[in-house]
DNA sequence: GTCTATAGTGCGATAGAC
DNA sequence: GTCTATCGCACTATAGAC
């Protein structure tokens, strides 16, 4: 017999979320989660640096989704269109399948304070790993940190939109929208 | 005697960035804080929330110094106007006198995650707050959200580069300069 | 894998301001 | 009398040290 089941990383972060939904992320404890997971406590900490990475590890994979574009587009290429290049890319990764699954944890996160601290955190690296991709391919300062920036914030804000109750354009769509938006507030039409 | 001294509140934050500034956020109790102020612990938690908020508290009052230029605009102005009015105006805030106290509290900040994402959420409500008064304005969505995503953006980066080492511009220099690059990377002029 | 320090909460009692 | 700031203490959960 086994000494550790497989998969308990996973087995961890699904019962955690199924906790939190249903309970709450305040009124859940780490001793429930890893109880429910055959684990122990000691094990959670193991996996997780504290009780909120619970919800947020695993993600990061999608920092490549992000830099892949950039890093194959053209030496030539101006910021702003290795920004759109990323952004619309990225949308490839929330497809209509995930859709579900994305509104239930965010309804968790959206309930506590701590974790969408944590939420802004983790988008926070991601603006500095671009900012610093960025200055790899040679956009100078101030301007890379602002295109990071700007990058980062747009993703945030299609995300949000796309997993709004009332909403089923696809990603792509959404985010589209949000680039026209910004270039029109920088530069109004009219 | 008084059972009390005034300003309790004020003494705990002065007492507390000076021992994190000594000794570090993680080494520092809220035992030693209350301590040194005079107070019991459970007085500390009575003020703020939690460790994190004794280095946050009192800065909302800086809120109304981003409000108020947007809310005695003219009607008609364009939304980026309205960003570029508020922006500069809440650099008279930041006058050179305040600088050494900004470089000291700051530098606390960016020795420690989790304080680094109390600021985010921090700056995130007002992001939430400029938004609903440019919505109030008339602004419509996604560009209200939109405009106040920059604002608050490109006060972060003004802010961060303002109480950089080897800066020595005004905030409103600074920040004439992000504004104008986030001009140019949207729309390039060549 | 166990043990412990620290953060943070709940509640009743108390002292002074008004 | 009411209101608010403080104290004091018991308590739990997180998180890190050993």
């Amino acid at each position: 017999m086994a000494r550790w089941q497989p998969g308990t990383r996973e087995r961890l972060q699904e019962t955690a979320l199924q906790l939190f939904g249903t309970q709450g992320y305040d009124a859940t404890t780490v001793a429930e989660i890893a109880r429910d997971a055959q684990v122990t406590e000691r094990t959670f900490f193991r996996h997780f640096a504290d009780k909120r990475e619970v919800l947020f590890a695993g993600q990061s994979d999608f920092l490549g989704l992000f830099t892949h574009p950039i890093e194959q587009a053209p030496a030539d290429a101006a910021p702003f269109e290795l920004v759109r290049g990323a952004l619309l890319a990225s949308g490839d990764f929330f497809d209509a399948e995930k859709r579900p699954f994305s509104r239930a944890r965010q309804a968790v996160i959206d309930q506590n304070p701590a974790l969408q601290e944590r939420e802004l955190g983790k988008l926070a690296t991601l603006k500095i790993h671009l900012g610093a991709l960025l200055v790899a391919r040679g956009v100078t300062e101030p301007t890379a940190t602002i295109a990071a920036e700007t990058a980062v914030t747009l993703f945030h804000l299609s995300f949000q939109q796309w997993i709004a109750a009332d909403e089923d354009r696809s990603f792509r769509a959404v985010a589209t929208e949000r680039l026209a938006a910004l270039q029109d507030f920088v530069h109004p039409t009219r």
